[in-house]
DNA sequence: CGTACCATTGATTACTATCAACGCGCGTGG
DNA sequence: CCACGCGCGTTGATAGTAATCAATGGTACG
């Protein structure tokens, strides 16, 4: 499989050490500096990178950090906590687009366009690493690597939509789901095999374009069948080749 | 690939000639110089990218164009016929992911990655504008519309795979489908209402994720209740404004 | 002229959405 | 402090829809 949001990130935490700043965490904090490392920033364009970026502030639960509308002034990489992005259709139903962990970056998509096309809904209490334009695209047109990177982010994103688009078994989507969580998280450096899911059922369900109650149900028979084993939102994957095979498997054998 | 690209743009679309015409896109030959032109290329920028293109011979029905792992050299833009881009996936199923008309551009999304990611198969008898890279690519380096143009085109298409990603009615998806058909095939000028879906009803299914007897179905269901007027693959779209109804509604009102 | 492939239609099955009921934890307010 | 409401999660019963299996006719192509 593929793996929807993954892929790169190797386990490259404390290269940022090296110019001084104190050694993020264990986990990187940043996708964005792994892998303009991995992309060949030199030395400089990563100092300069770094000057630019600001933290934010957290937001709490349910709040807004931006909505479908506003004007796009910079990219976000989750620092801590969870988010969830949603368009709201025409019925004024809500269609939940994506989550980002730790590491991860929101707003790629809308490098070049003069606005967000969605919200972010934090969903827990969420702090960010704040990538300002036009500073940072002016730094991005003179840095090759970093244009590459952006680019290749949002092929990325764009095989990964149509990824769970594909299959419509509900344990198919499911079992996919949790792999590419799991796989998620490892990149960062993170437990991989026993984690919170830190999203609701309605959120998964409306991300994997289901109903809440087969979601849970799903959940269920997972777990007595002991591929996981999940209490509330505490999960932990049990049997991750079955379930990758489950992932990947509409109908074949 | 076989087939003679040589030539330098022979019978060069009239449109390009626009220093003041405004003739717009009627029936124009490649979205790339239209909307060239609405991003605000210079001339200078407009008769580069002319000598940068070639034209490839034709492909047959069934040819593929180029295959997933394939090198990325060029950008192409269908100038007659149709293709469909396709994915493999580890179970030997095919994923169709997307249906390209005339004016339209294939592998913009393996614009900096090092190869195709999908296959590209013509339907029928097509040819193609061919935008080699990287020539193409150090223009857009230089040519910042192009770049944002790119860019723009890359993030559509990740709004568009979403969208049919989103419902699961099978009525739903196929009105979306045909009205997306009908506004691409007007955006090009060309007939909208009354046109020759090129694909196989198969193809059809397989890029809703539907079953093909579904898709047929749907359509003698569309047909009887004259939305639409169909014959083998001969198509015309009698209401639109209810098939664009039915396209939205999941279940709302 | 036969062999594929394509398209349509019918019968049956399987899956998931929906409706409904219940338990749980939590915050608010009486 | 407790009652209450509310969102969340689970589980059961039912119904609707699309997949699957199957049969037929048409058409393109060698």
């Amino acid at each position: 499989m593929r793996a929807a949001h993954s892929t790169r990130y190797p386990s490259a935490p404390s290269v940022l050490g090296s110019n001084g700043s104190g050694a993020a965490s264990s986990g990187s904090v940043c996708a964005f500096f792994d892998d303009c490392i991995d992309a060949g920033c030199n030395q400089l364009e990563l100092a300069e990178l770094q000057c630019l970026v600001e933290q934010t502030g957290s937001f709490r639960a349910g709040e807004h950090v931006f909505r479908a509308g506003d004007p796009f002034r910079a990219i976000f990489a989750v620092r801590r906590g969870m988010v969830k992005t949603r368009r709201i259709d025409n019925g004024g139903r809500e269609q939940v687009l994506g989550f980002y962990l730790p590491g991860e970056m929101i707003g790629l998509d809308a490098v070049y366009a003069e606005q967000f096309s969605y919200d972010a809904v934090a969903l827990q209490t969420t702090s960010f690493c704040r990538f300002p334009f036009p500073a940072m695209g002016e730094f991005a047109a003179r840095a090759p690597a970093v244009q590459r990177y952006l680019f290749r982010m949002l092929s990325r994103d764009l095989g990964t939509a149509s990824l769970l688009a594909g299959d419509h078994a509900a344990d198919a989507r499911v079992a996919a789901f949790l792999m590419d969580l799991s796989i998620r998280y490892a990149a960062r450096g993170l437990a991989a095999t026993r984690f919170q899911l830190g999203m609701s059922r309605v959120d998964i369900a409306n991300y994997l374009r289901l109903a809440a109650e087969t979601v849970s149900r799903v959940f269920s028979r997972f777990d007595s069948r002991q591929l996981i084993k999940i209490d509330g939102r505490e999960l932990e994957l049990l049997d991750q080749a079955q379930l990758c095979a489950i992932g990947q498997s509409l109908r074949s054998g």
